[in-house]
DNA sequence: ATGGTTGGTAGCCAA
C-alpha cells in the first residue's frame, strides 16, 4: 500500500493541486499538514469524488491535519497524549487496513516551526517533541506496524540541506532539534526514505522566498518515521519534487512509502 | 545585505 505525507499549506488553496496529484499517483493514504481551516470549512467532496474517505482535526486559520485514504478508517483519534490543553491542531491517528490481512496505524503530525530560538515559540517546539518522543516510546512498546508521517520541522543533518550554512540559527537546524530528531531514532524508530536510500540531495521543501526553487535551496523536513514492525514490511519510499514546479504549489512536496501489506 | 512570498485573516501573523 502507498502512503504518502503532504505540508499542502492551506487546503482551500490547494484544492486543485492536491486533486490533480491524487489523481496521478492513486496513494491508498494521504498524511496533510497545515490545512488551515476548521473541520466544518474542509472542502471534503472534491476529493470523496475521487474515492477518499477524509478524516481531518482542524482549527481556525493555522495549522490542522487530515487523513485521506481509500478505505474506510478506524479509531481515529486527535490530539498529540500529553498535549491535551494544546489549543493547536497538530496531531491525529487512524488505523487503516492493507491490501492483505495486514493493518497499519498511521499518524499525520506537524511539528511546531519553533522559530526564533531563545523565545516561547522555541520552548513550545521543544515540549510538543518531548510529548510526541514519549508517546513513541508507548507506541513501540505495542510492537505493531506504525507509521508517523509529517512535517517535523526538523533538519536532521547537514546532508539534508543544500546550503546547511543558510540554516545556522533556525530553529528548525538548533542543536536541541537535532538532538530530539536523535532521541527519535535512538528508540528504533526508522526514517522511511533514509532506509530505502542513501541518494543525496533530497529534499521535501523550498521556501517561497529569495527563489529557492528556482537555487534549489532546499530542506528535508517532511520524513515517516516507522515501528521496526512497519519496517519489515517497507517496499519503496520517494519524494515527489515534480509538483514543487505545478501552479500554485505548496513549499512541500509529497513523500511516498510504500508498505508491503 | 534582519531578507521578501504565500495563505488566511484582521494579529504584520505564521511560516
Amino acid at each position: 500500500m502507498l502512503i504518502a505525507t503532504w505540508n499542502v499549506n492551506g487546503i482551500r488553496a490547494r484544492i486543485e493541486t492536491v486533486a490533480a496529484w491524487l489523481k496521478d499517483v492513486q496513494p491508498d493514504v494521504l498524511c496533510m499538514q497545515e490545512i488551515k481551516t476548521v473541520d466544518e470549512a474542509f472542502p471534503r467532496q472534491p476529493f470523496e469524488d475521487l474515492g477518499y474517505n477524509v478524516e481531518t482535526h482542524g482549527q481556525k486559520g493555522f495549522n490542522g491535519v487530515a487523513i485521506l485514504s481509500k478505505r474506510p478508517m478506524e479509531d481515529v483519534t486527535r490530539g498529540l497524549p500529553g498535549m491535551e490543553d494544546d489549543p493547536q491542531a497538530r496531531y491525529m491517528e487512524a488505523t487503516i487496513p492493507g491490501d492483505h490481512d495486514g493493518v497499519v496505524r498511521v499518524a499525520s503530525l506537524y511539528a511546531p516551526n519553533g522559530n526564533p530560538p531563545g523565545t516561547e515559540k522555541f520552548t513550545y517546539k521543544l515540549r510538543w517533541m518531548e510529548a510526541f518522543e514519549a508517546h513513541m516510546k508507548a507506541i513501540l512498546k505495542l510492537e505493531e506496524p506504525f507509521a508517523a508521517g509529517g512535517d517535523y520541522n526538523i533538519i536532521p543533518t547537514p546532508e539534508d540541506a543544500e546550503f546547511p550554512e543558510h540554516w545556522e540559527g533556525d530553529a528548525l537546524y538548533s542543536p536541541e532539534a537535532r538532538a530530539a530528531w536523535r532521541r527519535l531514532l535512538n528508540l528504533g524508530l526508522v526514517d522511511a526514505l533514509r532506509a530505502w536510500t542513501s541518494e543525496p540531495g533530497l529534499y521535501t521543501f523550498w521556501d517561497y522566498k529569495g527563489g529557492a526553487w528556482q537555487k534549489n535551496d532546499g530542506i528535508r523536513i517532511d520524513f515517516f518515521l516507522l515501528t521496526p514492525q512497519a519496517a519489515d514490511h517497507l517496499d519503496g519510499a520517494r519524494i515527489d519534487r515534480r509538483v514543487r514546479a505545478w501552479e500554485k504549489p505548496s513549499d512541500h512536496v509529497p513523500l511516498l512509502i510504500s508498505l508491503d501489506m
